[in-house]
RNA sequence: GGAGAGAUAGCGAAGUGGUUAAACGCGGCAGACUGUAAAUCUGUUCCUUCGGGUUCCAUGGUUCGAAUCCAUGUCUCUCCA
């Protein structure tokens, strides 16, 4: 019987390492779930393992289209379910590993998603209080807030367009496969200071110069990634670069702070596991006497 | 040495006698989230044993009532010497 582990966490705790040690030793391949990980050309940004990190164990899901590509959560589960399937069929040991947590259930739990029908409707005239009326005409227990547009567009578009209304459903916390998930974690205030001084690291190692680069080409996806879209008003002359610096810090910390929210909230029976950086060989002997 | 301007919550900044524990922004903290998710959005942010307590540089004063008016002091900034 083959194996599934699910490792999730917070940017900056030390996934993709672990990943790898932990799929090493049980001889798997890696699924990535981190949406930023699918656009093959930000490295250093996004902080994506690199061939030499991979020590030759098998990624799925990384670098699997470009940042002018229209990728959504949709093909991720299609494309991800479709290797993940493959895998299992033919019977290897397998470790999922992300930090983008709706990514995570759309792949593993029972999140009935489909085809998107590609139709395009302008909302641009209605009010956001217009929109959430509507909205509350067609399902008066929906929880959308009149702030959130960008959902309250997206409710009504998948109603005009499916004829579907978007409702809670036990589903979604229905695993669809057997998997044992696990969760890294550390002190917050330790995790800050990581995601700083990775920040810096970045920089150090020619973030500028990606980004430029990147910014040059007006690549469509460009101001989804951190570290890249606090730049742009420094490559436009409205901040400084330790203005824009600061603020891939705050940035980062922030999307940290959102993981673990997710993670702990909308997700049931993760073992937690304190990652140990003084000698991560404790962390990885817990996780695999946890596993075993 | 002379002439002005100013000191407001973690920071920036409104407020110029009463419904002001003090707008707003940032930062902090917590949260929501089935198709942009590294996205989008929400709540909260002086202390509190939730009865209340203590605030707007300091001290003293005017007033029924002061962050707001007066006096003195301290500090900061700009300009003139």
């Amino acid at each position: 019987m083959n194996k599934i582990i699910l490792i999730v966490g917070p940017t900056g705790v030390g996934k993709t390492n672990i990943s790898i040690k932990i799929a090493k030793y049980l001889n798997a391949e890696i699924i990535n779930a981190d949406s930023r990980y699918i656009y093959k050309e930000p490295q250093i940004a996004t902080a994506k393992v690199t061939k030499e990190e991979m020590d030759n164990i098998k990624h799925h899901m990384v670098d699997a289209c470009s940042l002018n590509d229209e990728y959504n959560i949709y093909k991720f589960q299609k494309d991800g379910r479709k290797i993940l399937n493959r895998l299992i069929s033919e019977n290897k040991n397998i470790v999922i590993v992300g930090g983008s947590g709706l990514y995570v259930k759309a792949l593993l739990y029972n999140y009935e998603l489909e085809k998107d029908k590609n139709i395009i409707k302008d909302y641009s005239k209605y009010t956001n209080e217009e929109l959430k009326k509507i909205i509350d005409n067609i399902y008066g227990k929906n929880d959308i807030h009149v702030n959130n547009r960008q959902r309250l567009e997206r409710y009504l578009l998948h109603y005009e367009s499916s004829g579907k209304i978007i409702t809670k459903t036990n589903n979604i916390n229905e695993k669809l496969y057997n998997f044992i998930s696990i969760g890294l974690k550390t002190d917050k205030q330790l995790l800050y200071d990581r995601i700083n001084q990775r920040v810096d690291e970045m920089f150090e190692d020619g973030l500028l110069n990606e980004a430029k680069l990147l910014y040059d080409l007006n690549y469509k996806n460009y101001d989804t990634i951190i570290g890249y879209k606090e730049l742009i008003d420094y490559f436009k002359g409205n901040i400084s670069l330790d203005e824009a610096k600061d603020k891939i810090k705050k940035d980062s910390r922030h999307y940290a702070k959102r993981q673990i929210t997710w993670f702990k909230n909308q997700m049931n029976d993760i073992k937690w596991f304190d990652v140990n950086y003084d000698d991560i060989n404790i962390t990885l002997g817990e996780i695999k006497n946890y596993i075993k």
